[in-house]
DNA sequence: TCGGGTTACGCTTGCCGTAAGTATC
DNA sequence: GATACTTACGGCAAGCGTAACCCGA
């Protein structure tokens, strides 16, 4: 499974739309365009249908809209993890600084 | 945070070393050591250690594994529900079979 | 006619493999 | 000396951006 398309789909289905998607990511529309067919064609389902002027969610890309969520919410929690040890870091730091103060 | 290279921590852990993990995904040892590399300056956590003639892992190291292997699980409930997806069209198939054995 | 999506195409970046190096048993 | 990981380096595929095109309101 390719988890990077899997990012730009769930950000289209977060935002509704692929234009938006690309502001977020900072990516540009055609690229993202791109891997979603690409995935489709790995998974052999498809995503998105053109709807109006826009795109929609099929019945699978709504499902598949569900997991992505639930996966990348653990994705989150880790992003939070690395953060959390970072600040932890730090904290040694902010412990050492009174002990160190009067040399410099 | 780069998926591509978390899989591939996530391989380690699960295998206890690198060999094992290359044989599992079909990469050489170098390009696996080269991703974990990258991964560890990008989240600035060491996550593996030397350990005798082989690697361990980390205290940080322990604690992302447990949070990639939540992340792969559900990773694997996606690519169960793609296999359901196709099975699904399958079963349409099956259920098609019947009623045009007549005529083919 | 305009907003949004897709196709075409050249370029850059990132990932990989081979070969050589280092360390532990 | 053998096993396991790491560093160095060149090649190739994957991903991106720009430009042009298509379609529905």
């Amino acid at each position: 499974m390719n988890l990077h398309a899997l990012r730009l789909f769930h950000t289209i289905a977060s935002t509704g739309n692929v234009t938006r998607a690309s502001e977020l990511l900072n990516i540009s529309q055609p690229a993202i365009t791109a891997q979603i067919k690409k995935l489709e064609k790995e998974l052999s389902i498809p995503l998105l249908k053109p709807s109006g002027r826009g795109i929609a969610l099929t019945d699978a890309g709504e499902k598949m809209a569900l997991l992505a969520k639930r996966l990348f919410a653990v994705e989150q929690q880790i992003d939070q993890f690395c953060h959390e040890y970072s600040t932890a870091r730090t904290d040694i730091f902010d412990w050492l600084r009174p002990i160190c103060r009067p040399s410099f």
